[in-house]
Formats: structure tokens, C-alpha cells, sequence
DNA sequence: TTGATTAGATGATAATCATCATCCATATGT
DNA sequence: ACATATGGATGATGATTATCATCTAATCAA
């Protein structure tokens, strides 16, 4: 049953869509290949006519997770300024419904770690995923050009961190607690130097 | 060929020993029982006298690797005081040496993903194991118990993402820049407080 | 010493997985 | 309209997995 060619096309794209929020809830090995075409309507015999390998729709994946935050990123700074964006971006990050909605959070805290393991092509789009959302947080902060890439350095670790750890424990008072002390961290520092 | 119960107990030791290296390095769904037992000597029959599931030994391997982390930091404390403990706790984390050799760095950044997916059990461990380390944390910094909690729990989340996204990212020399900006915070921090 | 217990070995089980060969129906180019 | 290229379905592949049943030889209790 051959599809034109605008229909492959949205099937391509739906297949990514659905993989960046599956791979973001179950990890990456967690994630099979049949599921994920099922979860699009299709069945698995597909699969390889639209990408070489697994780890070949791993790439293509993170890459639209981090475009997906980077766009919205981008455009709030165009509307409330850098200096706002930035602010809201990590109080929105630093956040309970973060930390339990993992399919449409910050793809590196949903699959830093298991990219660690991967092969040089998924690390190379987490290595421009992060230089990109470096540069955009860095746009949003004071000081000069390396104090402001160093500021967001340590602001994207804190983030990261945060909700990995926060999801990581059982108790969710504690997770709440490392949470709010971040979001704090970010108050005084915007006090401290805006 | 029963062995006495020293020898399982020794047995039983050298599991966990193993494992606590092979899970923070291949992570959990990684690590097969299999390559474990084999690792130690053993053939995969005998696994289920010694655990009763996979999930049970990924508890006890996560409690052993925090016990061994705190207890380090616990021995450095009694050395040189809590706060150059903690300073020197810090520096060593974010090193390209624990990027590297994750098999024997911190749990929280080697498994912390894998383990939000985890059943209870491996998360009641994390959360114990997050509580101990940042009251060890805590005890080397400054201010009323309140801040210096809150201090901890900033410290720890940026430890732990500065290494999650320097493993993550394919460009060396970005994730020692991620390493060396967070080591800077440090410094900056105790020159303000200390 | 004897008999019950059991640690670990061997091998089986059933599930899951990524990947591929094959086939079919249709979209596309002529 | 026709021939061909191809997207997707079906089903197989071989590998890997956690878990368990069974066996056996040695330890431990008596």
C-alpha cells in the first residue's frame, strides 16, 4: 500500500514527534521500535525506510526535542526580552510538572545520561543542542560575553541537575525542596547583578 | 558444588561490588545478570540465591555506591574539616577523570536518569542516599542551617549536571568548559562566604 | 557418620528486540 | 493508460534477556 509522497513525508514527521516523547519518558533503550510505530499507527516493517537505524531516529529525535525548546526559547525572548525569557525559562523548568511530564521536558535531563553511552552522531546533536541553548541563555544574563557563557554554564548544570535528581528520589517533598532552592538561587542572582 | 556460607557471603560481596561498577557504567538496562556473574566468576544460575530480582540487586548496588561516596567525604572530613572536604569534593567531581570513569564516580550522576524509571525500592535508596550526602554537603558550608541547606541541595544539582551534560555532549573541549565554569563557581563562592 | 540442606552449574523458557527479506498495492513519470 | 519504483505490511531472523527447574556435590546439623 504505497503512500504519496507528502503522505511519507508526514509520516516521517510523525514518527520523530512521537519518538521524541517516547524516548523522553522510557529512555532510549526503553523504546522499541514497534511500539513507537505502533504509537504512530504504523506497523514496524516500515521503519527502516525512513531511517538506517535505531540510533539514526535518536539523533533526528533530540535534534527536534532541542529545536522544539530552543524555538520556544527564542520567541520568548523576542516578545518579554532575553533578560525575562531566561528568568521564566528556568522557573518554568524548575518545576514540579517538569519534573513529572518528562515527554515534553528538557531533553537533557530526560536522556543526558543514556546519551552518554551513545554513538558519536546522537552526542553530536547534544553538543550543539547545548552550545545553541548556551548562547540563548547567555543572551538573557549580565556581566561580560565570557562571564555571561559562564554564568549560563553553570545555570543549565544547576537546571539539569535539579530535575534529574528531583526525579531520581523517591520523596517528593525532598525533590520539591531541591527545586524551590534552585529557583531561589536564580532570584538572588538576578537581584544580586540586574 | 555448595560452597560454606562464608564463601557465599564473600560471594554475595563481590556481586554487589561488581555490579555497582557495571551498572554505573553500562547503566540498568545495560547490565545483564549474565555479564554480571560472569564478571565475578560466577554463572548466572546462582543469582536468584543471593537477589531476589534484578531490581533488588540494582538497590543493594546503589546503596553500596553511596555508602562508599559518603564514606569517603565522611573520612576527608574528619581530615581536613568539612568545608576543605567539600571544597575538595567538588573539585574532584568535576573533573574530566569522573566524566570518564564513570564505573566508579557518583551515582547520582551515573544512574539518576536511569533511575527515576526504577521501581520504589531503588528510588527509597536515592532519595536516603541524596539526604546523607547533602547533610554531609551542608556541614561544610556556610550561613544558618537553612541556607546552608539550600546551598547543599544548588551545589549537588549542579555537580551532578555539569557531569551528566560534559558526558553527554561529543565535544570534549565544551564539557571540560562546563566543568572548569561550575569549579569556578566554587571558588567564587567560598572567597564571598568563608 | 549420616541425612538434610543448599550454593552454584546447566540448561530451558518465554519474552523482547533490532533488523531484514519479501510481497503487495498504489503513486509517479512517461 | 502503462510500467515501474516504492511505502508500508507481514513475517522471519538471530540475538539477548530475566527468570526458573533441575541437578550435583559439598556443607552443616544431628
Amino acid at each position: 500500500m504505497r503512500m504519496s509522497r507528502e503522505a511519507m513525508a508526514h509520516h516521517h514527521e510523525e514518527i520523530v514527534r512521537a519518538a521524541s516523547r517516547m524516548l523522553r519518558e522510557r529512555g532510549i533503550e526503553g523504546t522499541s521500535v514497534a511500539d513507537l510505530m505502533q504509537a504512530v499507527g504504523l506497523t514496524h516493517g516500515g521503519f527502516y525506510r525512513h531511517f538506517d537505524s535505531k540510533d539514526a531516529l535518536v539523533a533526528e529525535a533530540a535534534e527536534a526535542a532541542f529545536a522544539e525548546k530552543l524555538s520556544a526559547l527564542e520567541k520568548s525572548a523576542e516578545k518579554s526580552g532575553s533578560a525575562d525569557a531566561v528568568k521564566e525559562y528556568a522557573e518554568r523548568y524548575l518545576t514540579q510538572n517538569h519534573v513529572t511530564k518528562r515527554g515534553m521536558g528538557c531533553p537533557m535531563a530526560a536522556l543526558g545520561a543514556d546519551v552518554a553511552r551513545e554513538d558519536l552522531a546522537v552526542r553530536d546533536v547534544f553538543a550543539d543542542g547545548a552550545q545553541q541553548l548556551l548562547a540563548e541563555l547567555s543572551a538573557g544574563l549580565s556581566g561580560g560575553p565570557a562571564q555571561r557563557r559562564e554564568k549560563a554554564m553553570r545555570l543549565l548544570a544547576m537546571l539539569v541537575g535539579a530535575v534529574i535528581i528531583a526525579r531520581a528520589v523517591s520523596d517528593q517533598r525532598l525533590g520539591n525542596e531541591i527545586l524551590s532552592s534552585c529557583r531561589k538561587a536564580q532570584e538572588s542572582a538576578r537581584r544580586t547583578k540586574n
